[in-house]
DNA sequence: GTGAAAGCGCTAACAG
DNA sequence: CTGTTAGCGCTTTCAC
């Protein structure tokens, strides 16, 4: 591979002005200009990252951290990160935590290894005990996505989730339903602990009092929810709705209704936080509390870009997107409402 | 940010005697050993990375360039590869082409500013001046994935690509239909052209003579693919069955047999290459040849670490995995057969 | 066993 | 405007 100083002897300049075109970072003759970029171009020359990023203190990279890349929310999430990160001048490493706390702790050792210039992390948990974990391993600006740690000074990019609670059991109570189940996450994340307390709430709102039995966590997990969602099923006084926590719960959801032979919402109505591309060749077509994902991504790597440039520390604010219910058919009035 | 001459001092010995010790590259005494692991331990030292890769002119960066990685057969494999990679001791650097010749070339520019040790491409296009450009930008192992370049010395990790379309087709044609549309992808990709050809050869020995309006490329895109599929169905005489050459044109099919009031697969039968995780709450099941993306990915990536470890030339040797049919509900036999 | 020193490719400070 | 040089943090001879 050819050097810096290939290119200034074939240009015949010094080392110093080779590096002063490159990054436009000192004055240079329009002629001289010419004459080392022609080199550059004849040689094929390309700035070393790492000499670069060693000499100059800017690794010029960005760390992003996700549960799952293989869920369609943060697929989405991702693209919006490389795109913006890439016209930033920045590349991005992208890591899944499959929810795993060591294995978050792990993937933060090889971001700061990698000296990144800032993260983005979707968290596993929530609580100060991690929020601990995260500030003793974590020494470039972050910004938190998703998922909040409360105790911690990054600032949050998340859904407002105490209101898709709210809009989801409104809607379900609105139908008719009293009977109503809560395919939780998994305690310890914000996710699941502001929209679990919103639920109750909102519950508590319409009157009816939550049912220890019809609440059950499934660890944000597909296969873990259609395993909750069939034993809710078979109840022997079963939910006529549920609403879940995740998209991919409410997957879990519906294979778990397909495989009891029961049908949906004939027999029971479904939620779920989170939308999928096209909605119109599930079957039933998903009644979801969607977020504005691709916008919320924005946010966060603006937030985390503009503090990288500002060197402000961060503000610990928590910037907070509205859900919006979309009804389509995996919901409607139960079959047998109950006695008022 | 601690660096090794901070632990040296700390732990009263020389720097070389630290490097030794991480990297366990010459005998150290256990009891040197362990106070250089306290010190570490007691400031937090992280290796730098860049550092490292500069003077040991290895970067330990794998590139993995991939179409969009919102498509789960392509995040199913950037799973694996990051998996893999992690546990032999590489980062992954995941970027999207969009299916852009212009963007994947930049990309491969800043991997190889990056100085990755190898790369696995799902190329963009597998002409012979593609392979020219992909020659003189790529310096490091490299193995191609998905989708083959021919005139290149890189080994080559596909599906049977004519097994594929066989299957299919002599499926549809088993079934009874005479009419076969075909959704295909984009000239001068393999994955277009070897599925294309096998299904004129396919449809041929069926005795079908293929109809130039009823196979039309739809560059492998959703959105396209809806399109397509409408302008299909509303032909004087539109196909019985359609085969499509990818899960997300599967997808934009099963749109537009919706959307035209039609019914899958009662008035067409739909086949796609490439399967989802959830089948059963599709509508309707579709009918896939499906791959291995798992086994595929991890072939590549085994294939890739070998290279670069062994120093071995690459033999330009192609390895393909085969398809297999899962018939869903997505097919049946034609409404009205022809008569023979 | 351990330690001193060179140098990977680059940037930036400074002298000309 | 151009050129020389120190040194970023690390690995790796090569003396000791």
């Amino acid at each position: 591979m050819p050097t810096i100083k290939d290119v200034a002897q074939r240009a015949g300049v010094a080392i110093s002005t080779v590096s002063a075109v490159i990054n436009r970072s000192a004055p240079v003759s329009e002629e001289v200009i010419q004459r080392v970029e022609d080199a550059i171009a004849a040689i094929g020359y390309l700035p070393h990252g790492a000499a670069k990023a060693l000499r100059s203190g800017d690794s010029r990279l960005i760390g992003l951290i996700l549960p799952d890349i293989t869920n369609p929310f943060f697929s989405t999430v991702a693209r919006v990160i490389e795109t913006v990160c890439m016209r930033a001048g920045y590349m991005t490493f992208v890591y899944n935590t499959d929810e795993d706390v060591d294995h978050e702790m792990r993937i933060l050792k090889m971001m700061r290894a990698q000296r990144v210039a800032g993260m983005i992390l979707i968290s596993t948990r929530s609580d100060a005990e991690h929020g601990q974990r995260l500030m003793s391993e974590i020494n470039v600006p972050t910004v938190l996505f998703s998922s909040n740690v409360p105790a911690t000074p990054y600032d949050a990019i998340t859904l407002n989730e105490a209101k898709a609670s709210r809009i989801a059991i409104d809607y379900l109570a609105g139908l008719g339903h009293r009977r109503i189940g809560v395919l939780s996450g998994r305690p310890h994340v914000s996710t699941h602990e502001e929209r679990l307390e919103a639920c109750l709430d909102a519950l508590r709102a319409h009157g009816i009092e939550p049912q220890a039995e019809l609440i059950v966590a499934a660890n944000f997990d597909q296969s873990q929810a259609f395993e909750a969602c069939r034993a809710l099923l078979a109840l022997p006084e079963p939910p006529s709705a549920i609403f879940a926590f995740s998209n991919l719960m409410m997957v879990g959801m519906m294979r778990a209704v397909v495989s009891s032979g029961l049908a949906c919402p004939r027999d029971i109505s479904l939620v779920g936080i989170g939308d999928f591309e096209w909605p119109e060749i599930m079957n039933p077509q998903m009644t979801v509390v969607s977020m504005p994902a691709a916008e919320m991504a924005e946010c966060a790597i603006e937030t985390l870009l503009d503090q990288i440039a500002s060197k402000r520390p961060p503000t610990g604010r928590r910037i907070m997107f509205d859900p919006r219910l979309v009804i389509r058919e995996s919901t409607a009035a139960p079959l047998v409402p109950l006695p008022a």
